[in-house]
DNA sequence: TGCCTCCTTTGCAAAAACGCAAAACGCCTT
DNA sequence: AAGGCGTTTTGCGTTTTTGCAAAGGAGGCA
């Protein structure tokens, strides 16, 4: 077995039985799925699948293999989970400051976790409409949604996010239906206070190009209600959207936004044991909540 | 986990306990090894390994996935090994076709495996010094150094094979030491009979610009024995090497050759489930069986 | 029959990964 | 104390891989 990430796109065919449905859960291309396949097929010497237009079909020699990529598939994701549950033993106080989106949708779940595990560690979340200034100890660590350029301080990337337009069913229910950008016109906007942006990576609307928000305000958690309640439309972080059943995305396909969060700590703390193993815990958990959120964000509304 | 196959790369490096040594192992430049672990620990969000000009020694959260790395390892290892002992239960007989190298260090020991597994079993090797031809049922199926381009042939890519030049200890203790191409000049060459090379793929020494060949056959078995008694130097199969303990590489880093084997097959003949899965088993065998001896002819030689 | 949809496959251009070579670094020996 | 040897790291050109878009088929339905 020459690549071992092979055996990962096998199952999923093996369990789709169809390229294309694969490539979705996989989030590639069909066609790179194909061409997977066909190297693992090589590599083994033996035909997979029946291939044809209908889909992918388990040979017995596949069948024979996909018990054995399970075990893979289950050291694998053990192997993710050694490190996240690597905090036993934690006690203390942490304190961590995030932008208030974060704080609300991802930290709670997230830090609930760690301390379940360590029940001598109080988790304290600052949410702040600015940037966390950690110099001052504001706060042990923080999330922020750009790299800080100055100070002494280290970055590490912790992951991706998505965000795209929303709004209730009540108030899609309300109006002409939305179908291209176009038809956006005329709808009220729900966003960021204009002038109480702190960071150019939030400023969604005016990547945009909205130059009205009749509904603004500097808490994403308010703008978030007031979609909810079918106010307009806004944008809203993927990972929020299995907290409101209510709303559904809005041209999810023509518009869409991508974010980092990356979490920021002092350089002079990389030596402090107990923050490095809290940090790998929190980057861990949120990469896990994130990903599972997405997911549950991407299948629950119908595609808009 | 993004990319299983970077905890393949994370276990050899967890065991050499350096980028180096586990770029060796792996075939992979020492640059590409680390940059592989880097990705891990950033897909990861914990360090894996201390990282210092002596090595990479394992950190504590490194040393918690090496468990699961290992149980990776297992699972795929013995998927490969699913599908090469899929053979039970064969009978009958089938006969293979073969250049008379790979007929020779090669196919003996696939075949016997193959036929400890399947009592019932009648294995034949048909070596011959000129390409098999199948449309006259000579055999059921032939290993061949090109694909076939004409006749309803189905043909698949076994694997790659090298070959350097070699001559006996005895002989080279003989003349003066050889450390550049220049240096053959006067030495007797053994390899094929010049018109007698029925595929081009064989024109070694050709290739390599030699003109007169004082000791020929048309039997690389027979070139093979020459070398051995110390009558000159010659191409050999990295895979015989392991056969003949007095045989040195010469110039091995200046003057290499790769082929291929390709195993050819009637198209009518894939419907024969009884050849199928032998196919699928003589190919497996091959590429296992060429690894281990290429790998044995690597250490068994000083460098040359 | 003819159209429509969903699937795989192929060609091509962009992006990522790779190997090579040089640089930087620490240890060991002379 | 200085130079040699092994290591990791970095920059760069090349190869491989990937995603996209179009093409090619096979079934379903009017």
């Amino acid at each position: 077995m020459d690549n071992w990430d092979d055996l990962r796109i096998f199952l999923a065919v093996a369990r789709d039985e169809s390229l294309s449905a694969a490539g979705r859960r996989l989030r590639m291309d069909a066609a790179t799925v194909g061409r997977r396949v066909a190297r693992l097929e090589e590599s083994l010497g033996a035909p997979l699948f029946a291939k044809s237009p209908q889909g992918y079909a388990l040979t017995e020699a596949g069948s024979r293999l996909v018990r054995f990529a399970e075990e893979a598939e289950q050291a694998t994701s053990q192997a993710s989970e050694a490190l996240v549950g690597r905090t036993e033993g934690l006690s203390g106080q942490i304190r961590i400051g995030a932008p208030d989106g974060c704080a609300s949708f991802l930290l709670p779940q997230v830090c609930a976790r760690i301390a379940d595990r360590n029940p001598d560690l109080d988790v304290q979340i600052v949410a702040l409409p600015r940037v966390v200034n950690l110099s001052r100890r504001e706060a042990d660590m923080a999330i922020a949604v750009s790299p800080p350029s100055a100070g002494r301080l280290v970055v590490q990337k912790v992951t991706d996010y998505r965000l795209h337009l929303a709004a209730s069913d009540a108030y899609l229910a309300a109006h002409a239906p939305i179908a291209v950008p176009e038809d956006l016109k005329g709808h009220r906007a729900v966003g960021y206070i204009p002038d109480m942006i702190f960071d150019k990576e939030l400023d969604y609307l005016g990547e945009l190009g909205v130059e009205r928000v009749p509904l603004a305000s500097n808490s994403v958690a308010v703008q978030f209600h007031w979609l909810r309640q079918g106010a307009g439309l806004g944008i809203v972080h993927d990972f929020a959207m299995p907290t409101a059943p209510g709303l559904r995305f809005v041209l999810r396909e023509q518009i869409s936004l991508t974010r980092s969060f990356y979490l920021v700590r002092h350089a002079d703390d990389r030596r402090l044991e107990r923050q490095t193993r809290f940090a790998e815990a929190l980057v861990a958990g949120m990469r896990e909540e994130l990903t599972r959120l997405e997911l549950l964000a991407e299948q629950g509304g119908p595609p808009g």
